[in-house]
DNA sequence: TCAACGCGTGGGCATATGCTCAAAACGCGA
DNA sequence: TCGCGTTTTGAGCATATGCCCACGCGTTGA
């Protein structure tokens, strides 16, 4: 009798779900049809949903980029997370990622109250930067993360946080340091002077971190740009550096290294764990191992990407 | 441009839907979450499902029975219909469409308002009163469209109208002739006479006519239960009878006999077009033929009937 | 360069929906 | 048959949704 009674209210809640989704009608008028009261009809629709009796199938590329940053967003407990659609015509462009960049840092620059946005290195944040909407927020203050003086004391290619800082009004903090110092003793000297300390306490109440996530690799894009030697690298490598933020290289796991390069490095290392909304925008087959680790060891809570990578990072 | 905008639309479409649908999330939330207002979420949501990027599917048999009933609703204009799952265990039992009759009859007995409700013959309509829940309506009516008298002068297995009058305490009005008089004549002399005419005059103002529909073969139930002979039968069959209704033979093309035994028939012959709520319940491969002639031939505007019918139906 | 046109946008309102809570119906056991 | 516990039901309310309308921005044509 219970088991008749389950199956003949399934039927019923299979029927309201087919004249709710498929035929559009109100619940309202499912109640009349099936002889029941309004409150029922409703019933029968969420028991249709519940049961899984009736299922939503979005045809469109964009379904399996929700769909795997939900999944991401869900496995490594992420406060935010995109996925771009994997470029049909221009694979390697990441445009879209650049595009998703910009657009959370106008979302966040739009903002009345005033915000702090601190910035990373990678050509995804410097990509972004260029696309944001100029606005006018005097108000805004914007950081930099990591020093944009090169080893040959030319100002960095990457002066991500001038740009911005045009774009907003905003006051801007730019680390006038060079990425290296020469020895971990200068690096401690460096970064307690006045300058620099400020930048710090204003990269420290940050409201949103945007960062580049580099791989350690032969193509480590800290040596294409020549903030390390080949040696530098190497020896990085050698302790297990898999990726870089800023300059931190950390192992597979997700841990910063306490040697190396990292001594010298004057850039603010990341939060660990992640607190401050901090997001990782990269890219590519390359980054994967680089990008997971981030993820695994909590360097960042978020993660702009794009479909490939996705699906790479989910399936490790 | 144009282009490249719908194409972002079209993906912001996708998108809305998917966080509405598949994540559950309100417009609202999904209006934060894309930079927009909520009425442009909603209207996100609705191009989804007008551009039918979202589909619906529901994994149950009720599904199919659903979408049948709205094709043979669409393709026939009824005003009502039902088609109810193919029994695995018992295919030929009838109990899912008397269990709908009965809920239709329910329904319709139900109200407080007085109706009056006119029976044709049928296992299906005789099954149906059986299940009809009782209920006190006294004011309502209930009429036969047939005579319950058959060849023999005994009262027929089919007095659904006692039946049913028993159950609600309804004012009934059996019609007390033979099924067949044995002359045109005869017939039209019997039809004035004031019993008659007075259930005539009811059945005319009936709200709800559920009629069973029959076959015109060898097995006709209007044989086989003895109202015709089998040279009568053979003679309709001749005349290119193929299916009736209270006893009325129609054709192929759903149009009523002007001969044989439709001369000599004493029960009230179905409305063409049907105007009143007309409902025949029918079920079975035999009989396929005569439901879709009554179908085209508007003798009835309403279905109820089994998957394996329905389906049958629709294919011819 | 200006004016007119039109599409897209957001405010606001009527309606539909989801949910809570108390009451009713049901089943079960004494 | 009665009483109790459990499930189901329907009223009512807060919220979400759908839609209309006026506004604004961009585009086009003179």
């Amino acid at each position: 009798m219970a088991a008749e009674n389950d199956k003949s209210k399934l039927d019923d809640a299979a029927r309201a779900g087919w004249l709710y989704f498929i035929a559009g009608h109100t619940q309202d008028e499912i109640a009349k049809m099936l002889q029941v009261s309004r409150a029922s009809a409703q019933r029968l629709v969420s028991l249709c949903l519940a049961e899984r009796l009736i299922t939503f199938r979005l045809e469109h590329p964009i379904a399996a980029c929700m769909e795997l940053a939900a999944r991401l967003k869900e496995r490594f407990k992420l406060v935010h997370c995109e996925v771009v659609p994997a470029d049909p015509v221009a694979p390697q462009a990441n445009a879209g990622i650049a595009e998703r960049c910009a657009n959370l840092l106008d979302a966040t620059l739009r903002s009345e109250t005033p915000v702090i946005v601190a910035l990373g290195t990678g050509r995804a944040v410097r990509a972004a930067v260029e696309r944001v909407t100029p606005i006018d927020r005097p108000n805004h203050q914007i950081v930099s993360l990591v020093g944009n003086i090169s080893a040959d004391g030319s100002a960095s290619f990457y002066d991500t946080v001038g740009r911005l800082a045009d774009r907003t009004g905003a006051r801007h903090y730019p680390m006038p340091l060079p990425f290296l110092m020469s020895s971990e003793d200068e690096r401690n000297r460096m970064v307690r002077i006045e300058p620099i300390a400020k930048v710090k306490a204003v990269a420290a109440k940050a409201d949103l971190r945007l960062v580049g996530i580099g791989q350690m690799d032969q193509k480590a894009q800290v040596h294409i740009d020549g903030f390390v030697t080949r040696d530098e690298l190497f020896e990085m490598m050698r302790l297990g550096a898999i990726g870089e933020i800023t300059g931190w290289a950390y192992d597979a796991k997700g841990r910063l290294l306490k040697a190396g390069t990292n001594k010298r490095l004057t850039s603010i290392p990341p939060e660990v764990p992640a607190k401050t909304t901090t997001i990782g925008a990269a890219v590519g087959a390359a980054k994967v191992a680089a990008i997971a680790a981030a993820l695994n060891g909590r360097l960042i809570n978020g993660l702009i990407t794009d479909e490939a990578t996705a699906r790479a990072i989910l399936e490790r």
